[in-house]
DNA sequence: TGATAAAAAAGGAGCGTTCGTTTTCTTTTG
DNA sequence: CAAAAGAAAACGAACGCTCCTTTTTTATCA
């Protein structure tokens, strides 16, 4: 009975993760195509589905090693540091501080897919769910401390930082199409008129 | 002399817009099919493309709505600000007002996935390279002065913040692939050796 | 220990599907 | 009734993925 070490198997997946990482920073998750992936890890389409089950799967690895578990622990520390200019720089730290060395545009430019990805895709959302809501809170947390020492004008809303985190809420279904009236928006608006939104409210239901 | 009024036409371009705006922002760019953009717009494909060379085109168009262009006017007031506490207020409105009222989601969202698109496609980052710039220095400039004023602790490197656009820096081709050893990277590592990071700096360039 | 059989791993062509786009034909309009 | 606009069908290409084959590795036995 033949039996490969599970290392060279753990080894494995890592070169395909490794590859597909690189992949994802320069073109982003859906431009990549497999043969990507499987160019960069010289190896075979057959191989990689002996490891993974589909591009999916691979995109949820991917982002897990770019989501790595230290960064809402630094997050964490820097928030229960009660002097306020230190926390501004933990919280620097924790954004940034893993980007620091020459690894950093490839970790970097993938953890902003992924941020976008989440906003779009419900399993990448919840596989890492936590994370943004630690950050909402940090950012949060930081801005109001600021406000109470003086060091950040009270006018500013805490919120409004927080609101960066707000795309990753889950936005409706296109309508059922109902009988509808294709020129109505048309109608309504005049020739040179002021559209500071594009899109109307009643297309949010 | 048949021929439908410019204005017309430039109504029909912005409906396609807006619905492909709607899209983009449930399911990200590249996951949108055009077919997607036609049934939103309730338009069929062929007339979707009277109006647009193709789905780049469309892109590049409802990306035009998300950055608008009074977003820079915003950012450059904030920083004109002599007072360190107007000046966070400013910034926080140049990056979040827009998107306060009904159509919130729908922007927030598809600014996001632009941020990720223009990390990624040449031609989009062409398009919109001027907002970036414009951001990293006020972003620079903020964290300075506020270091200059005692506000934050001066140990906090200014370009930290700054590093947030460092994606939307290019990243090198894949190698043109000479002799490789494919087992290399593995013999390299030990069983439960420290992977700090996934992507060795080789793979750089 | 060397030869051999069995099992796992990797290769690579090609499958069905779906995408962006084009083409053809019908409807509408000035 | 010309000419533009739109609908509908269909095209070629490219995608994710599978299947069958070949190669490599591991275990068994003389």
């Amino acid at each position: 009975m033949p039996k490969v070490s599970e290392a060279h198997v753990e080894a494995r997946k890592e070169q395909i993760v490794s590859a597909a990482f690189l992949c994802f920073a320069r073109k982003g998750f859906h431009p990549t195509t497999m043969q990507d992936i499987c160019a960069e890890a010289h190896l075979s389409p057959g191989a990689v589905y002996r490891y993974f089950a589909g591009k999916e799967d691979i995109i949820q690895s991917a982002c897990g090693e770019a989501q790595a578990a230290e960064y809402v622990g630094l997050l964490e520390e820097a928030l229960a540091e009660p002097d306020t200019s230190a926390m501004f720089s933990g919280l620097a730290a924790a954004f940034f501080s893993h980007f620091d060395d020459d690894g950093a545009d490839v970790y970097n430019r993938t953890s902003l897919q992924l941020w976008a990805e989440m906003a779009v895709n419900e399993r990448v959302r919840e596989s890492f769910s936590s994370n943004p809501a630690a950050v909402r809170a940090g950012l949060d947390a930081v801005v109001r401390e600021a406000q109470r020492r003086g060091d950040i004008d009270s006018g500013l809303e805490s919120g409004a930082v927080a609101s960066a985190i707000r795309p990753l809420r889950r936005l409706p279904a296109p309508e059922g199409d109902g009988p509808h009236d294709r020129h109505a928006g048309l109608r309504a608006r005049g020739r040179g008129a002021a559209r500071r939104h594009l899109v109307d409210r009643s297309a949010l239901a």
